[in-house]
RNA sequence: GGAGGAUUAGCUCAGUUGGGAGAGCACUUGCCUUACAAGCAAGGGGUCACUGGUUCGAGCCCAGUAUUCUCCACCA
């Protein structure tokens, strides 16, 4: 349990340590042994000889879903089983045929005509002197193997089915460790797989043995010690899982994310089989049972007299688990706890626990405390390696996280972890991806940097953001603060980490970063104190608020800045969450900013294909398409002047058709870059050509849907003034486009 | 045999109620610009597996097909 602890903290597992549990705690044991009385005085918990799946191994019963099913290459083999009466042999075929010394029957059809006079005889067991009666049963399907079958009731579930029907014997041929008892004569001792050899050999040197045809089959391996599992006669105590599964299925309110899990459990609960829930362990809870003679006593304690002795069994590990929602909380006592707690919020768990333990839950929650144990199940997937297999301590192909820690920080783990796959998906694990999560830290490490650097002696209590003395980029910056708050706050709601983390992650890094930052670096330059406080107070608010997003995914390095920024708390986790300020909100400066961006972008695209270096200063000519884009450019010359690095930038309300011009057309405005004889008239023609193309397929496209009845009819209002006005936009630059082109061609 | 995924850019994957296909990595070109070359700027790259259907409109809804993965299952 320590090294738990200490890898829980090195993760930044933040819970309430004053509430660990731990499976052995008497107040869970008091839970458990009242679970198990009152399903015992319920009738829901009984002891019975079953057919269970035994480890040989660990020398204990397991429940089904502790087996795992894997193919296996087998043999089928046949042997014949020679009648009393000499008059011949009935031939079967077996896939385990150690196990025919705990035959204790033949069986057939009773309708197959091949074999129904055999009926009533008896025939020897191959290679003994024992001898098993014919019967029928249409159990039987006649098109199988050879029609006939061997029943062995101890060491098959089916076969013990038939076994009780017909009132046959059920010997045991094997021991508890899975070597051969004295039912098998000179096998005995033998370990199971060395008999089958051995008596196939033995057999087929007296022709009792006929063939061996390979095949490939489903082979039970115990989940515990890899090995192959043995069915087995056996005592043991289960759990009757029809009620208790009806129940659940019934009343469960338990929400599955993503939601088809639910059938996953519903699928499970729908199985009639009864769960096998001691086991022959050293470790666990005692079975609180104790038996004289053939007196059985369920309770808290011996009973009063002599000579009871309590089972020696314990426990599956998942009976108490089942209890955790509830167990930890003090029940049976109604404690504080538990009703503040119970029914829990969220269980969190792998899709492959479902079974296990979820199912469980839900269904001793309900029987216990007749409400659902929690009210949401998140479901996440398995983390797989880069080549999409299983990890697995066989393969020895999982991840040591101390060693990523070691390399590149716990956060990164935990943001490439948290964020990388949607709810319920599986996750490869590709150092590549977790280099990407490195570089996301480190990027807002550097913006961290950069605003300490700047902020000086400004602190929380200098933080001032008056909306009416914003500039357009501050007014942006916030607005796209708001989205990507709410944007959040969405995503989490829905546990949609993935998408959370890319609001995040693009708003850092794309807006405040590469746009915000050096837009704040003209007016940190400046002589104003006015400019300089706006600007200080919107960096360090704006990184204060990234890193409350961001801490549920990366708390190290969060809290590490937090200390460092203006901020109020003693701790970041202490701190309230970001709020979207509805002041903030505001969709007319995101898109006059944006008309900023679409132009400084075009510019250096120009720029780049015409191999003009950052550094060459150029010459701008703007036609604003009306007064207002005048006015906003106009406001904003120094982002202008930074960003596009002009030797003259000037506007006019007349563009030149020289044909030493780069004509820029945009939605809001047109440019002009005189490049003088860097212009190469060809290539200016067919970026125009394209251009023209582009915008003939969205005004066709647009035509086409407004031209539609349909779609103008019962497409939402909004949506159609949308495509009305994108459809005068794309008519208009084309427009422009056009005549510049013209006049190019001429 | 039953159930459920997956199929989207070269790779790994997102894509929330149906309304102009995205990210990271990789790739091309140009930049050591005083937070960051682990970086900056600009780009190239997709018949959303296939076939039908519903709809004004489908990566998304429905039916089927193919490929593939996983879980469940007592045919000897």
């Amino acid at each position: 349990p320590g090294h738990i602890r200490e890898q829980w903290a090195a993760l930044g597992v933040s819970v309430d340590y004053d509430k660990e549990r731990f499976t052995l705690d008497s107040g869970l044991n008091k839970a458990i042994t009242e679970v198990f009385i009152k399903l015992f005085e319920k009738g829901l918990i009984y002891r019975g000889e079953r057919i269970i799946n035994w480890d040989p191994q660990a020398k204990t019963a397991l429940s089904n879903i502790e087996v795992e099913h894997k193919e296996l290459e087998g043999a089928f083999y046949y042997f014949k089983y020679e009648l009393e009466d000499g008059s011949g042999a009935l031939e079967i075929a077996t896939t385990r045929p150690e196990t025919m010394y705990g035959d204790t029957a033949l069986m057939i059809h009773p309708d197959d005509e091949r074999y129904t006079s055999y009926l009533g005889k008896k025939a020897y067991i191959p290679g003994t002197k024992r001898l098993i009666p014919i019967i029928a049963d249409s159990y039987v399907d006649m098109e199988f193997g050879t029609g006939c079958v061997k029943v062995t009731p101890a060491h098959d579930p089916n076969d013990f089915e038939v076994g009780k029907r017909h009132h046959l014997d059920m010997p045991l041929c094997m021991n508890e460790d899975g070597s051969m008892n004295k039912l098998a004569h000179k096998y005995e001792g033998m370990d199971r797989f060395e008999c089958r050899k051995a008596c196939v050999k033995d057999l087929k040197e007296i022709g009792l043995c006929t063939k061996v045809e390979k095949l490939i089959h489903n082979v039970g391996h115990s989940e515990r010690t890899g090995v192959i599992v043995e069915p087995r006669l056996s005592k043991q105590w289960f759990v009757k899982m029809e009620p208790l599964s009806k129940q659940a299925t019934e009343l469960s309110q338990v929400e599955f994310i993503p939601p088809r899990f639910e059938k996953t459990f519903l699928r499970w609960m729908d199985g009639t089989f009864d769960w096998c829930i001691s086991r022959q362990l050293w470790w666990g809870h005692r079975i609180p049972a104790w038996y004289r003679g053939e007196e059985i006593h369920v309770g808290n304690e011996a009973p009063t007299g002599e000579g009871w002795k309590q089972d020696e069994d314990v426990l599956d590990t998942w009976f108490s688990s089942a209890l955790w929602p509830f167990s930890t909380l003090g029940w049976p006592e109604e404690t504080e706890d538990f009703k503040r707690y119970y029914p829990n919020d969220v269980m969190v768990t792998g899709y492959d626990i479902i079974f296990f333990w979820v199912a469980r839950m839900i269904f001793q929650g309900l029987e216990f405390t007749g409400e659902s144990p929690f009210k949401q199940c998140l479901i996440h997937g398995l983390i797989r390696t880069a080549d999409g297999r299983k990890m697995s301590k066989s393969l020895g192909n999982g991840v040591d996280p101390l060693e990523i820690k070691e390399k590149y920080g716990i956060d990164t783990l935990r943001y490439f972890l948290t964020t990388n796959s949607a709810p319920g998906m599986d996750l490869r694990f590709e150092i590549e991806k977790v280099e990407s999560s490195w570089n996301f830290i480190n990027k807002l490490w550097n913006i961290s940097r950069f605003t300490l650097m700047n902020l000086g002696e400004f602190t929380i209590d200098d933080v001032e953001i008056d909306t009416d003395e914003l500039t357009l980029a501050d007014k942006w910056i916030l607005a796209k603060l708001h989205n990507t708050i709410k944007d959040m706050d969405y995503n989490y709601d829905k546990f949609e980490f993935g998408e959370a983390a890319r609001s995040i992650h693009s708003f850092s890094w794309e807006d405040f970063a590469a746009w915000y930052v050096e837009i704040a670096k003209i007016s940190l330059n400046t002589e104003s104190k006015k400019d300089i406080n706006r600007t200080k107070s919107i960096l360090s608010y704006v990184l204060l608020d990234i890193m409350k997003l961001l801490h549920p995914f990366m708390p190290f390095v969060t809290e590490e800045i937090y200390q460092q920024i203006p901020h109020l708390e003693e701790s970041i986790m202490i701190s309230s969450w970001p709020e979207a300020i509805e002041e903030f909100e505001n969709d007319q400066a995101v898109r006059d900013f944006e008309m900023i961006q679409e132009m400084i972008k075009a510019i250096r695209n120009v720029r780049a294909e015409y191999n003009v270096a950052p550094s060459k200063a150029i010459d701008v000519i703007i036609k604003p398409a009306n007064e207002q884009i005048e006015t906003i450019l106009k406001e904003n010359m120094e982002i202008l002047n930074k960003f596009i690095n002009p030797n003259k930038l000037e506007f006019t309300t007349k563009i030149s058709s020289d044909t030493e011009v780069v004509s820029i057309i945009l939605n809001d405005l047109e440019l002009a870059l005189p490049l003088g004889s860097l212009v190469d008239l060809e290539q200016e023609i067919e970026r125009l050509s394209n251009e023209l193309k582009k915008l003939e397929g969205e005004i066709k496209r647009g035509t086409g849907m407004l031209n539609n009845p349909n779609f103008t009819n019962k497409a939402p209002e909004a949506k159609v003034n949308q495509e009305k006005e994108k459809l005068a936009n794309y008519k208009e630059q084309y427009t422009l486009v056009q005549a510049r082109l013209e006049s190019l061609q001429k």
